[in-house]
DNA sequence: TTGCCAAGTTAACGATGTTAAGTGTAGCAT
DNA sequence: ATGCTACACTTAACATCGTTAACTTGGCAA
């Protein structure tokens, strides 16, 4: 009968078990909420047992960080496919609106992204963020390139032209940073989000045309 | 001789003592290194005394975001000032400026200020915190009426136009803040900050000359 | 069957925020 | 001057946290 080698599979399931706890922690009361000893306690098992997955507090963290980094790449990813048969415009626009949406939806994953809130956590020019962080803008980027008249070859490498692309990124980014952490209650967030998208996408098509 | 009632100085002097260690703390080792505990082992007093002058460390961390706020307030108005004399360009380019130098100098509080770090911390409607990011942007803002043929109030009463002047904070505060937590630690991030700025202000300038 | 290895446990250390109860003193009213 | 009161402060304690050390146990290989 052989059951199943408990070993490991128990192993993967509680592994599973162990992050999506913290990921509904971390959704619900903020990194200060994703705590070893609580996630021990949800999943059933003790607090040092959670070190066998974990070398500290820490790690788990970057297992937030990078999956994370995969819904928000995996939701703008989808959201250029589907847009794939419409006009330059909406192609354009398609991505920072999955953006914003994930975003708005993924609060606390989004601050955990792109802020430095864990202690001495850096994530430097190494490891697995990089490489994720470029998952996520090369879709958008390759939309931008095709707006600019050229190819994402192109973008990436040229200077000015890549700097071109992290600005535009960095301006939607910003504005969807301050509506996500409330700066922007006062107004109405996704206005101010979709005018600037536009206004900004005209602005890149118009001297393309020259 | 009156020992100048020490009371109420000593009090005043403490409680600044108190908000210098927790700045220095929170500069060195970002948010979890301000304690209550250790503030209070570095001024001198055991921790249930700091609770004479704040309810609980979330308040010590109010203050520290108000002040953060000023500090940022005063950076961006005396760049402001100095740059009376200078042409249209260069006085809307001094505010954003002189907000990603403060940035950079001031990376925690920045952080601090701008994104949800405190767990169960919210800053809505109400609080200091709106008025004080109103004054940080005030300044700015004028600058800003000035390069859109309007008064300030023209644009605080324009919900066009006022959505458009916070769309533009947000896309120079949203390159910033990737620079800050290192996001573009890969390129030249002071290069696409110029380089969005001047082009950002080109396209500002010139509907207006039509 | 025997032995080993790794996953899990209990126990403990140091640190945190916070509360309760007690202490002393400064300043004021009498 | 004397007594009282308010308040800054201390000590003690509780619950929580991350992390480490030592021990137990169960399944797999030899």
């Amino acid at each position: 009968m052989a059951k199943e080698t408990r070993g490991i599979r128990q192993r993967r399931e509680l592994l599973d078990d162990v992050v999506a706890e913290a990921r509904r922690r971390l959704e619900q009361g903020g990194p200060s909420a994703v705590t070893l000893r609580g996630i021990a306690r949800e999943v059933g098992v003790t607090a040092p047992a959670l070190y066998t997955y974990f070398p500290s507090l820490a790690d788990l963290f970057t297992e937030l960080i990078v999956q994370s980094y995969q819904g928000l790449e995996d939701s703008v990813a989808s959201a250029l496919d589907a847009a794939s048969d419409l006009s330059l415009d909406d192609r354009l626009a398609a991505g920072p609106i999955a953006y914003r949406q994930w975003a708005i939806k993924h609060r606390q994953q989004f601050n955990l992204v792109f802020f430095d809130q864990i202690a001495g956590y850096a994530a430097p020019a190494d490891g697995p963020t990089v490489d994720a962080q470029t998952a996520v803008l090369r879709p958008i980027a390759a939309e931008y390139a095709v707006a600019r008249g050229r190819t994402i070859d192109d973008v990436l490498g040229d200077d000015e032209l890549l700097d071109d692309f992290l600005a535009w990124w960095g301006a939607f980014h910003g504005i969807v940073a301050l509506e996500v952490n409330h700066h922007l209650d006062w107004r109405d967030p996704e206005a101010i989000f979709l005018r600037h998208l536009a206004a900004s996408i005209q602005h890149l098509i118009s001297p393309a045309e020259l």
